[in-house]
DNA sequence: ATTCGTGCAAAACGTTTGCAATAAT
DNA sequence: ATTATTGCAAACGTTTTGCACGAAT
């Protein structure tokens, strides 16, 4: 019996694509995407519109701080409380996710790609991204059965790459 | 094709059990535990002893001022401090678990059951715990197909009661 | 012109730590 | 007697907030 696994390795951007098409896939999604935002409300501004880019260009997950870093470029001086607020705000607009992995500040990705959960290498620090259509759908029926509705959910997996020195320590 | 999930829905002693069985059982587990710790060189006490016994004979999922609160009674005036350095020795000894829920305090719970993972009521907080041998057995599966140990992890379910009202705010 | 968003500083939050006093071995 | 553990207060790292100024609509 084979073992049905779709993984995606962190790769957000399909990799036939040369890097300036990706970049015009961004550009529009972005634009797209501050359409959307301005028609419900959110004013888009520099530190906004840089964060965005950032976001959408990111194929790592970045937290607030090392977001910040990055956005000096586009806008020197932004602030951390913006890049919190702004994160709050484009979390409850749907447009990124929040992950809480252990021992470390929160991280972001956009909602671009398909849903997916994450394996953290605890030697490294590496997210990795996986999908299992299996496991979803085990989830689903256990929370069913037992009289649920899932909201949300989270797997994470710490691992440490076969044979990878210092079990522990 | 029946669908099989074993779950255990926050009872942690067996139901048949009069109440003064269970207590004894809990003291009995409780001695021993004490003398295995001692012998691992950690001084048993009142503190300790009170957050042990607290811990065993809790069938939820308290936080650390939770415990500072039930350990009042037993020992008047332990201290936060006292609370958290002992729940880290109690984790790294391997006597309970840490678990950090989506917007509350990191919460703890005793490791004598078998291994679970958790549902959480976004309406109430309350904590409900299943186990299924299937996902565990997928998730083992992904890791070694990608290279990696599993060194553990994280599977948290946060639902609503089906037909609960508020699906927002 | 009217909001809404910003930067700053300060607070909040949960948790950890340095220290001198105390209790367990 | 020795050493680990305690309570206190102070620090920590991350995140949120109050406020007066500035910018987007």
């Amino acid at each position: 019996m084979k073992m049905q696994i779709n993984c995606t390795l962190g790769l957000r951007v399909s990799p036939y694509l040369r890097e300036k098409d990706a970049m015009t896939r961004i550009d529009h999604r972005t634009k797209k995407l501050t359409t959307a935002l301005r028609s419900a409300g959110v004013r888009i501004t520099r530190q906004r519109a840089a964060l965005l880019t950032i976001l959408a260009e990111a194929d790592d997950h970045p937290e607030a701080v090392e977001l910040q870093r990055r956005a000096e470029e586009a806008v020197p001086g932004i602030s951390l409380s913006t890049v919190y607020r702004t994160l709050t705000e484009l979390e409850a607009q749907g447009v990124i996710l929040r992950h809480q992995f252990e021992g470390t500040p929160a991280r972001f990705e956009h909602t671009e790609t398909q849903h997916h959960d994450h394996m953290i290498d605890v030697e490294t620090g590496e997210v990795i991204e996986f999908a299992n259509d299996r496991i979803e759908q085990l989830q689903a029926e256990i929370a069913e059965a037992m009289g649920y509705d899932i909201v949300h959910h989270r797997l994470e997996l710490y691992v440490r790459k076969k044979g990878a020195a210092n079990p522990d320590e």
